[in-house]
RNA sequence: GUCGCUAUAGCUCAGCUGGAUAGAGCGACCGCCUCCUAAGCGGUAGGUCGGAGGUUCAAAUCCUCUUAGUGACGCCA
């Protein structure tokens, strides 16, 4: 890894236990094993542009004050790197570091040397990983759950990717058990509905009662009219889902395109059944001894792995509960297709079942801390200032497509990402069709453009020669540059933090204080000024600062407008 | 009842592996374009971090209790 910022840090750091392990060997401190010792960017910069609260910390072990113990390693500092200017022992007994000119020409250094590269690392050592998520029932259209895991899920994967992880995206396409048994039933009730009357034919009590299914029954009647009227039940089922279920699988890819998610993998549910591995799936738990037949049907003893109660595997009617299959989809994940780890994005409504899962997979022998589960709270949808309800059910829910209907992708994904995961959100649909400045996305977009307004009104074949080796950076030391500066080499470590957090939304709030950054820079400083050597460093600086926002808003799919 | 999530400025949210004076945006008020895009920037006002205990040199952050909101507890998915 070469990131100047976290290999200054790793410095400090092993300079401070050489202080501390030098001074235990004067017989200064007592003896010990040397205590983890912490490097941060504190709040507030005037105190330092980092900081280690190690003497507080250690205080205790040492049975002395923080104040002794931080001048004692002040005092024995060696071999720290040239990039730190000045430090300081300051408050309870912090110990503080000020950076100089040479940190911030590194810095742009590297920005300018690695380019798209800048920000990642490797720190994920190409491990493989899944992420799934989305993976909406294909009997419905997708809602507004589905928009917000989708762009939880697709940045989050591109955040891991950024950190150096083996990525995978799927999408797990629910095309069998019970839940196309009730579509088929439902759409047969519309389909008889529309032949015989609505009062003819009364409509299943745990059917699909959403709009989408009377649609669909009307295209297949529009298209084949009443002539399978005369089959069996269980021969129209199948004729009306084999016709409804590819449409709207058409359609969810359609969608996920259109939001420009891409998976690696639609992965069917069926193709479990196809290769017995829901049956394999569960004659291992029966072989583990963790089955038993009760009431006519097949059950998993949950409760030997911290469940409360024990949960059907096959129904008393033949079919496999989800449960089953998902246990089966999760072995196939973990063990058949050897992810190191999997992340599964669901809604938070699914969190009783995330123990359960968790659980399935010990009695399989498969290491539950493979699979994390990240769950994504409600999202609600305002309109004219008034929640709109969204079940799925009523025929009225807003659909992924209706949202992006009305509010560009790069809005959507961008504002989805403002929020983490677990905390309900709503989403003011008034405000993301806004093309202005109340649009946070604009406001980054704007600070891209801006740049790019700069580059324009410059000579073409002078910027292409702005390069690192030939300017002198050292004339950016105004507030605004050092600030800017600083903050853009705290991307990798960002990325860091926000991939073992599994939380992209970190980065959002990241380029949006950077574009804050940037348009205090402009503010203050001309770019283009009289002095060339001060205009070539400052060119530089813009050149790096337009590749960090792209790299960011590249990760997440987000368009760079040139001019806005 | 059991298990989650949430509670921080008027509003929307950051900050939570404990650190120095709790931040940002919006809204309110006051300013800044003869100059690279004002879709921008600066300033002022605004907080007993839901409440009570506890641990600690240090708590918005950790622990316990509590209040309010929300969700899950099906041979649904």
């Amino acid at each position: 890894m070469s990131n100047v910022l976290i290999m200054l840090i790793e410095n400090i750091k092993s300079s401070i236990r050489d202080a501390l392990s030098s001074a235990m060997m004067d017989g200064k401190i007592l003896s010990c094993d040397i205590p983890e010792v912490n490097v941060e960017i504190p709040a507030d910069r005037n105190n330092g542009d980092l900081s280690s609260n190690i003497a507080l910390a250690s205080a205790k072990i040492f049975k002395t004050s923080p104040l002794s113990i931080a001048e004692l390693i002040h005092s024995n500092l060696k071999s720290l790197s040239t990039l730190v200017d000045k430090t300081e022992i300051a408050g309870p007994g912090f110990i503080n570091f000020f950076l100089g000119q040479e940190f911030y020409k590194e810095v742009l250094c590297e920005i300018d040397y690695l380019g798209s590269r800048f920000g990642r690392s490797n720190i994920g050592s190409n491990k493989k990983v899944m992420v799934e998520f989305v993976s909406a029932n294909p009997t419905g259209p997708m809602h507004m759950g589905n928009a917000r895991g989708g762009a939880l899920g697709d940045c989050l994967a591109s955040v891991l990717e950024a950190a150096g992880y083996n990525v995978w995206r799927e999408f797990y396409v629910n095309d069998a058990g019970n839940q196309i048994e009730k579509f088929g039933k439902s759409l047969d009730a519309r389909y008889n509905q529309i032949w015989k009357g609505d009062d003819a034919v009364p409509f299943p009590e745990d059917g699909y009662h959403g709009e989408d299914i009377k649609e669909l029954a009307r295209e297949f009647s529009s298209k084949y009219r009443d002539s399978i009227m005369n089959q069996s039940e269980s021969q129209r089922r199948q004729e009306l889902v084999n016709f409804a279920l590819p449409k709207n699988i058409r359609k969810m890819h359609d969608d996920m395109d259109r939001y420009k998610i891409h998976f690696d993998k639609w992965f069917n549910e069926s193709e479990l059944y196809r290769k017995d591995e829901v049956q394999d799936t569960i004659d291992i738990l029966t072989k583990r001894g963790y089955t038993y037949e009760c009431d006519g049907a097949l059950w998993y003893r949950a409760t030997l792995f911290g469940s409360e109660k024990d949960e059907v595997l096959i129904r008393n009617n033949g079919i496999p509960t989800y449960f089953a299959a998902d246990i089966a989809y999760h072995r196939n994940k973990l063990q058949l297709r050897d992810f190191d780890f999997c992340i599964d994005i669901w809604g938070a409504d699914h969190h009783g079942h995330v123990a359960r899962m968790k659980g399935a997979m010990a009695a399989l022998g498969i290491e539950p801390d493979r699979l994390d589960i990240l769950l994504v709270q409600l999202v609600r949808l305002l309109k004219d200032g008034e929640v709109v309800k969204m079940s799925k059910r009523t025929g009225k829910a807003i659909q992924l497509s209706d949202l992006l209907d009305e509010v560009d992708t790069d809005a959507a994904r961008f504002i989805f990402n403002m929020y983490e995961a677990n905390s309900s959100m709503d989403f003011d649909l008034d405000l993301a069709v806004k093309k202005d400045s109340e649009n946070p996305v604009y406001y980054v977009q704007y600070a891209y453009a801006r740049i790019c307004s700069i580059f324009r009104s410059c000579d073409k074949e002078l910027l292409d020669n702005i390069k690192h080796k030939k300017v002198d950076l050292t004339l950016l030391d105004t507030k605004e540059e050092k600030d800017l500066i600083f903050f853009m080499s705290t991307l990798a470590g960002e990325i860091i933090k926000s991939a073992k957090t599994y939380d992209p939304t970190k980065l959002t709030r990241y380029v949006i204080h950077l574009a804050t950054l940037f348009h205090k820079f402009y503010t203050v400083n001309k770019v283009i000024v009289d002095d060339p050597l001060l205009m070539y460093a400052r060119l530089l600086l813009c050149k790096c600062v337009q590749t960090v926002i792209k790299n960011i808003l590249d990760m997440f799919k987000i368009t760079t407008p040139e001019k806005m």
